[in-house]
DNA sequence: CGCCCGCTAACCCGATAGGGTGATGGTTGA
DNA sequence: TCAACCATCACCCTATCGGGTTAGCGGGCG
């Protein structure tokens, strides 16, 4: 799963003595980042430089300590993990991002890597994983678990959903009715059932409930932003 | 938020010199768990006796360690935490048990609490929440989060939905139809239309699409669970 | 330059969803 | 014992959904 990884530690040692690998978290959850600053200080070839928790604060902190490895979560508040890595990326190319998340979502861990992440972690990873992922990162390898990798394979052949879909996609989860999608959108509700049609298609799915929830398992939609629409019901 | 956390934590630091809380962590997420131990271990009237990563695991090592305090994830998997809660409780009805979970999805609060749980923490909790949490369950009292109870009393008028409702919006939520729901559960599918119009009103959603985001948002069913159902789609 | 693709739109039509009404039997608890 | 609730089933009716077909328009690509 991490080839080489081995020889990779021991040589990240023995460069370790004079410069260790400086390492930016950002997670809105406290008790995770103290656990990833446990897991961190208890390594002598890294250190933890600063800790962040939305993606506004995440870019500050980076201008500011320019970190080797940034460890990212996805869901924030204020910015997500996502924006904040693309914002990252556009002032510093060079910027190693690796980001976190709960769930498997395919979607979600290819627009991560669209945004430029060079490697992509489950919140379930083990301490070994977590700094075999760094240590990678760190030398200029992209690192991204089997199971991911697996996810992203499953559905590659599938076409992406258009910003327009999804779109649609999100008022349908609102429980919203074609017409009145048509109405929110400024379209015929006869362009909205075409939507539909395609979004069935592409998502395999065999009714507009189960193309909701297959779009929430593979984070094409996320449920925070559904309840926000419409609200006339 | 948390009345009297001030006297009470000096009240237990007296206490505690002679004979530290035990506290025993479940969680499937390494990481949250090292999290968990660290903060912990900085107290001087704590001790972290052990660490389980599925509802068996937790069974197992309550029998053995009785604990004063239990930290319980809800989602993991094997068994998950209420269902340990309950056998936990069953056999050790003074067990103290602190559910802990990601969102705040009053159905799962409910259960948790009708479980016998004493204390529920979301985990984006700080350390002081969480260390507050422990001392005031240690000291038999039950402690539920402001927002947590928001979500509970925000939906109390509304009833639960009855055991045969959760399993046909299940089986909703992974793209049946109502005739395919009353083949696979063997009643009639006008049947099933009055379950779904019961559902509907409960929930206040505007349909079928609706009713399952909305169940999904407050834990009364869940995504996993539904992609593996009838299948023969 | 054509070709593909996304967005738009309209039509027909059968299948499904969801509201209304009414009825039966079992369980639970005041 | 009676009320309340759940689960079951049936019929009617309208709104909506989803499949099929056709088609104009604009942008990107070989």
């Amino acid at each position: 799963m991490l080839p080489g990884s081995g020889t990779t530690s021991e040589n990240a040692m023995t460069t370790a003595q004079k410069t260790p690998i400086t390492v930016l978290s950002v997670d809105d959850h406290p008790m995770l980042r103290e656990g990833i600053a446990s897991v961190i200080g208890a390594e002598e070839d890294m250190r933890l430089v600063g800790e962040a928790c939305n993606g506004l604060q995440a870019i500050e902190c980076y201008r500011r300590l320019r970190p080797d490895v940034t460890l990212m979560d996805i869901q924030m508040p204020d910015m997500n993990g996502i924006d904040a890595t693309i914002a990252i990326r556009a002032e510093f190319p060079d910027a190693r991002i690796v980001v976190l998340t709960t769930y498997e979502g395919d979607a979600l861990a290819r627009r991560a890597i669209a945004a430029g992440a060079a490697g992509y972690l489950l919140k379930s990873m083990l301490r070994k994983e977590l700094l075999a992922t760094v240590r990678n990162v760190h030398e200029g390898r992209r690192c991204i678990p089997a199971a991911v990798a697996n996810g992203i394979a499953q559905h590659w052949h599938e076409s992406a959903l258009s910003k327009r879909e999804v779109e649609v996609l999100q008022l349908v989860a609102a429980g919203q009715s074609n017409k009145r999608i048509g109405m929110h959108l400024a379209i015929s509700e006869e362009t909205v059932k075409v939507h539909m049609k395609s979004i069935l298609a592409k998502l395999n799915a065999s009714d507009r409930t189960h193309a909701v929830t297959r779009a929430i398992e593979r984070g094409i939609i996320d449920l925070h932003a559904c309840g926000q629409v419409g609200g006339s019901y």
